[in-house]
DNA sequence: TTTCTTTTGACAAAAATTTGCATTTTCAAA
DNA sequence: TTTGAAAATGCAAATTTTTGTCAAAAGAAA
C-alpha cells in the first residue's frame, strides 16, 4: 500500500509542513533504518533543506504517533509499514550484513496477548526482535 | 539465585577491578532499568569514586557479554537476570508506572524459531517488548 | 615478589542530542 | 481572502555521550 507523505500527515492530523514531508519521503526512500543523520543528508542530497534540530523534532514527534518506530537494537528509524497490523512489530536483524526484515507473525502476538493476560497486563503494542544471520550471509 | 559482582566478574572471565564490582552493585540495588548517570550516581552516593567515562567503557564491554542489557523502548540498564534462558529477553513495559517486569516464555522463544527458520534465519537471541500498562496502573 | 597485561583516570576533543528563545509558518475562523 | 492564535522551525548554546591518548594503578600468573 504505497501512499505519499501529505496523506500520511493527515492521517495523523499533523499539520502539513515542508520539513515534515521530506522526513518522511526520506524515509519512504530507505531500504534499511536509517540515524537521524542519515535521513538529514539524504535531504541536503536532494538540494532541500531541514535543520538537524528539525529532523530530531520531527521525528520525535513521528514517534510517539507511530509514524514511524525504531529498529530496537541500533536505535534506528523506520517508517511504520502501512499495511502491518497495528501494534505488532517483528524485525529479523542480519548481524553480518546489517539487513533488516519486518515480519508480523499472528501466532507470535496471540501468544505475546497471552503472556500479557497472564500478568494482568493491558498489552498497546508489542515489539520483537530477532538477531542472527540472514540466509545470504549463512 | 541471587550471586554477587565478584562471581559475575569470574563468571564472563572479566577482571575484578573496583569500578567494575560498583557498577554491577549499582545494577543489582536498582529496581527498575537505570540510565549510565543513574548508576554513576548511586555508586557516588555510596562515598565511592567511579569516573564517568569508565563508567560508560565498563557498561559497554557489559552489553558485548551480555552481563546486562538494555530495556528496548528507553535504552537503560538492566543486570541479565542469572536465570533466564539463553538468549531470550522479554520485557513487560507499563508506560503509566514505567516499571519494567522480565519474562522468559518458552512458546514464545519456540514460536520466534519457527518464523526465523521460516525466513531461512540462524537466530542469536530475540528480545520482546510488551508495551502497555500493568495490572497496578489499570 | 616480579613482570606483563589490562584497566582506569585525567584530559582533551569530537560527535550526538537536547533546550531556550525569537521568528516564521500553518490553518481555520472570521 | 485576510488575520490571528497556535504550532513548527531555525539558530545558538548547553548537555550528554563517545572517542582517543597516555601515564599510573591494579590484577593475574610465574
Amino acid at each position: 500500500m504505497k501512499t505519499d507523505p501529505q496523506s500520511i500527515l493527515k492521517k495523523f492530523n499533523l499539520r502539513d509542513t515542508q520539513p515534515r514531508r521530506l522526513v518522511l519521503k526520506a524515509l519512504m526512500h530507505m531500504k534499511k533504518p536509517a540515524s537521524h543523520k542519515e535521513i538529514h543528508n539524504w535531504i541536503e542530497k536532494q538540494d532541500a533543506a531541514v535543520n538537524l534540530v528539525t529532523v530530531y523534532r520531527t521525528l520525535e514527534t513521528f514517534e510517539e504517533l507511530c509514524v514511524i518506530h525504531r529498529h530496537p537494537s541500533s536505535g534506528k528509524i523506520l517508517l511504520c509499514s502501512m499495511t502491518e497490523e497495528e501494534g505488532c512489530h517483528g524485525f529479523l536483524s542480519c548481524e553480518k550484513c546489517g539487513d533488516v526484515e519486518e515480519f508480523c507473525d499472528e501466532d507470535l502476538c496471540s501468544q505475546e496477548s497471552r503472556i500479557a493476560k497472564r500478568a494482568g497486563f493491558a498489552p498497546k503494542h508489542h515489539v520483537s526482535e530477532i538477531i542472527g544471520t540472514c540466509s545470504a550471509c549463512q
